[in-house]
DNA sequence: GTCTATATTTCGATAGAC
DNA sequence: GTCTATCGAAATATAGAC
């Protein structure tokens, strides 16, 4: 038996956490932040409660590095797509398919932005900064919206409420895909041609 | 001290009891069923935590109760939709107006309906009532789209995901609108236009 | 690094006084 | 009908063995 390295065991560490979060972002959307228990996380991730804390000082922590990822990949979705070149119209159709395909590829992680922002279970440092990136979100779309209006590519109206439907139905989709999914039945693919239809001019 | 009569009693009783339930929404919508305490509940009522307990077996009755109100008023809306009386165009418009007023004027109900269907905390006989309740209204809003279809005035398509994107807009906004008055912000009002534009013909 | 055992807290539910 | 006091179960987090 040779002994482990510190690289090595550096390598186990973050493969563990790794696999803690991925089994923890299923329990939590499942159960809800309250209700879910550290053993249950830790039982779908295959090891002992106990060993649990080694890597996560609390079920909080856990739940805000995941929020943390989700949210992520949401600022790079809208910002992106608001620096990103092309016509606004464009970068509009790609930015609401890419939304789409997440909310149908990984809907757990859009239900516990969900989560995270309309449950009181949630610790409020939690939601609040989930809410930030939101808003920054938010802001980027918006932004994106009004200069499709310039072009004349989007319909004229409130950018604001426009972004609202568009949030509105990227959530509730992949609320109904998770609903859909626990009774074992699955939900077609949506595609963004209807949602474009709300926007276009 | 005259003595309460029986009825009076009863009177008594039936006013506690909505009393209950119209705190209990509130409570288990923001906090989901999980972290909701029935000391919160009874907090919210103004009342003793033992007292609910003369009103409600458990938490769980209470919960089923409030999904039954919910579930009563959905079906309403999309059983009662496709039996009305007007052209299946003037019926869907109606029916979707009633829906966003619903869900902008007690997103609460809303919002539980979800829950009660996507999280696993919930008791499952009250998952699988709500459920069955829920395909009622899809089967109702799918015929009244093929209705639609068939005079012409909707859009050819397969109605199923049409239900879908009606279902997962009206839940998104309630749920938007949710965690919007959580930080003392208000949506604007979103009306049925744009919907009605993603299916017509 | 991983496990089992346990201390501590919290909460649903009940009992009993008024 | 209403309250306060309390029981008992469950779950977070810790301690300590391997």
């Amino acid at each position: 038996m040779t002994p482990r390295t510190k690289e090595e065991n550096e390598r186990i560490r973050e493969e563990r956490r790794q696999q803690l979060l991925e089994a923890a972002v299923k329990v939590f959307t499942d159960r809800g932040f309250a209700a879910t228990k550290i053993a249950d996380i830790a039982a779908a991730a295959g090891i002992s409660h106990g060993l649990v804390y080694h890597y996560f000082a609390s079920k909080e922590e856990i739940y805000a590095a995941l929020v943390d990822l989700a949210m992520g990949a949401a600022l790079e979705t809208t910002e992106g797509a608001l620096a990103g070149s092309g016509s606004p119209w464009e970068r509009i159709a790609a930015m609401i398919r890419a939304m789409l395909m997440g909310a149908q590829y990984a809907p757990e992680y859009y239900a516990l932005v969900n989560q995270a922002m309309t449950v009181g279970a949630v610790p409020a440092h939690i939601r609040e900064k989930a809410w930030r990136d939101g808003e920054r979100c938010r802001r980027a779309i918006e932004k994106l919206l009004a200069e499709g209006q310039a072009a004349g590519e989007v319909a004229a109206g409130d950018v604001e409420r426009m972004t609202v439907m568009i949030y509105a139905f990227v959530q509730g989709l992949a609320l109904l895909i998770i609903s859909a999914r626990q009774r074992g039945a699955e939900i077609g693919p949506i595609d963004a041609e209807p949602v474009l239809r709300m926007l276009k001019a």
